[in-house]
RNA sequence: UGGCCCAUCGCCAAAUGGUAAGGCACUGGACUCUGACUCCAGCAUCUCAAGGUUCGAAUCCUUGUGGGCCAGCCA
């Protein structure tokens, strides 16, 4: 029995709390992206924190585009958010919904605002409204058209409505205070004009409410209990509360912040993406070194690694930067039981097996799996001439070393002993052959127990082998972490991608599929590449390497 | 320099006034048909600093220090 205690973050408890107290008597949580572009790990993190709780709670969880700015949305986003969330298991079952479902209930709750006094149109300029604002450490002072009736806002908010003013020379405001020290409750803006298309209402409307009183709308009208967002919106919660309380929704929905997700060694920037998508760098935003959630599916992240990731960062109030190495920590955990362990050499030489019967095939019996006999076994085409992995034999030996050199045996996974008798090098000096000899008593499997050896490599049979290219990526960073130099160059690493060709794995992966990943022995995990991979040739995406601990 | 938030091991993160969990990383050692995995051991006498309250403080108070966010008709 696993007894592990594990203590509640902040978020739970307040749930609970909230649920002892009688505050709330269900929890509904959400997640609420704006459809301007792709998701990343970051956002995987509130995904499934969203999620989570509601399903420990007993709750929904709805997925909300929260799409109130025309001008930045996309329904391309739309369907690459929806295909994330869902590939990462957050079953939002039918309740998918978007903000601008609300624009009419919106629009009544402005004007119950008006009519409760508590806003008004404004006609100052953009500019105005910023100088009015005041600074951060100056008060603001109020709008010359802050105290019109009653009538007349309900008469001019209509006509905004109706497209009788051009856009950005009408908003409607909240009356709040302009000498608020949180510049949020200085007569914030809540309704805009803007003449824009929108993905989803059309040409239906020209104004637009503001995310500031649009969010808490959205949230009350759906029963969130426990409105989650990221730390950024702590200075808005009061106008959040404001909203709520104004419009007099029972059970209001309450906002809690917590930390984004940071990481080590990545790049999330949407500009700086944005850039290398466009200047041709990566391929797309599911290049697999850039970190977006469709980049990790490609690269063979399991949305199980992800989840497990998250639950293992925690959540908190403190801005922090999580290790990368947690990551791949979360993704070799996840593979290494459930998927197959196959052969492939990387950076080939010959082995050749002097007192092997020349052109005899010989089918060996190989688990896929040592750890996990569900996974069945396979047959392996053995000869006298295999491929094994250049570092697995050196002429000179440091100490320690116990793979092959000469007059050294070693293990031949899933078959036989061999031992080094001799090698040959070309005019350059590189060795190009390994002559060995090996022992058929020692067959795997044969339980044989006369002498044990050190070492144990891996090869691939050189004819039946397939020949496969191997991408090694490397994250795509930038000594900035992200951010463009000031002339909109990029500084970028040159070995982000090393493709090794010549690779050869064994030929039970010709029928590998896309996405299928697979532990190499001793080279890693890898990923076939479903974009690139065609007929004839395997392309495999490195996910992560694994621990290799042999030092001179 | 106005307001809000944050500070516990290299990196995350618990501890809710009762004497510093756990994970990643790292370091030994054992095991091994993967130098992987697994196992076992080690890894904060101490919680940004200084004062104060208390029998007792990482937790409460004060004052500093360091970091984050806010002056869009973006979200």
């Amino acid at each position: 029995m696993e007894e592990t205690v594990v203590s509640k973050n902040f978020i739970e408890q307040i749930i609970e709390k909230d649920l002892a107290e009688g505050v709330y008597d269900h929890v509904m949580t959400r997640f609420p992206p704006e459809p301007n572009g792709y998701l990343h790990i970051g956002h995987a993190k509130s995904i499934l924190l969203n999620y989570g709780l509601a399903k420990q709670y007993g709750g929904k969880f709805n997925l909300r585009f929260d799409d109130t700015n025309p001008t930045k949305e996309k329904t391309e986003f739309v369907e690459s958010i929806k295909a994330d969330v869902e590939w990462l298991g957050a079953d939002f079952e039918d309740r998918l919904f978007y903000a601008s479902d609300y624009f009419d209930k919106m629009h009544e709750a402005a004007i119950e605002l008006i009519k409760k006094g508590k806003a008004f149109v404004c006609d100052l300029s953009a500019d105005e409204i910023r100088e009015y604002r005041g600074t951060l450490t100056e008060p603001g002072k109020n709008s010359p058209y802050r105290d019109r009736s009653i009538e007349e806002n309900l008469k001019l908010f209509q006509e905004m409505t109706d497209g009788k003013y051009e856009d950005g020379s009408k908003v409607l405001r909240a009356k709040i205070d302009m000498s608020s020290p949180n510049i949020n409750m200085r007569d914030p803006v809540i309704y805009r004009v803007a003449r824009m298309t929108h993905h989803n209402t059309g040409d239906k409307w020209c104004v637009y409410p503001m995310y500031d009183f649009a969010h808490p709308i959205e949230d009350a009208i759906e029963g969130i209990t426990h409105s989650i967002c990221t730390l950024e919106f702590e200075d808005h919660r009061p106008l959040y509360d404001w909203v709520v309380k104004e419009l007099g929704y029972e059970q209001p929905p309450k906002q809690i912040e917590f930390a984004k997700l940071y990481l080590t060694n990545v790049i999330t920037g949407k500009r700086y993406i944005k850039k290398l998508v466009e200047d041709g760098i990566v391929d797309g935003w599911d290049d697999p070194r850039l970190v977006s959630i469709s980049a990790l599916r490609r690269r063979g992240f399991t949305p199980e690694s992800i989840k497990k990731f998250v639950e293992l960062c925690g959540v908190s109030k403190a801005n922090s930067s999580v290790d990368y190495a947690m990551l791949e920590y979360c993704i070799r955990e996840d593979l290494k039981l459930k998927r197959p362990r196959a052969m492939a050499i990387l950076d080939p030489i010959k082995l050749i097996i002097d007192n092997y019967p020349e052109g005899e095939v010989e089918y060996l019996d190989a688990d896929n799996n040592l750890e996990n006999p569900e996974l069945g076994s396979r047959k392996l085409p053995f000869s006298r001439e295999l491929y094994i992995e250049r570092d697995d034999f050196m002429e000179e030996p440091p100490k320690k070393y116990f793979r092959l050199f000469p007059g050294n045996e070693v293990r031949l996974m899933n078959a036989y002993f061999v031992k080094c008798e001799s090698f040959v090098k070309d005019e350059n000096g590189n060795v190009v052959e390994v002559h060995c000899t090996y022992d058929p008593e020692t067959k795997s499997g044969s339980g044989f127990e006369g002498r044990k050896v050190k070492g144990t490599i891996h090869w691939v049979s050189a004819k039946e082998a397939i020949k496969a290219e191997v991408r090694l990526y490397e994250n795509i960073v930038d000594e900035e972490k992200g951010k463009l130099n000031e002339d909109g160059t990029l500084n970028l690493n040159p070995n982000s991608l090393t493709v090794l060709k010549d690779c050869y794995v064994e030929p039970s992966l010709a029928s590998a599929k896309a996405y299928d990943s697979f532990q190499f022995v001793r080279q890693g995990f890898f990923c076939v590449d479903c974009k690139d991979s065609t007929e004839d040739n395997l392309v495999f995406n490195r996910i992560v390497s694994l621990k290799s601990s042999f030092k001179l």
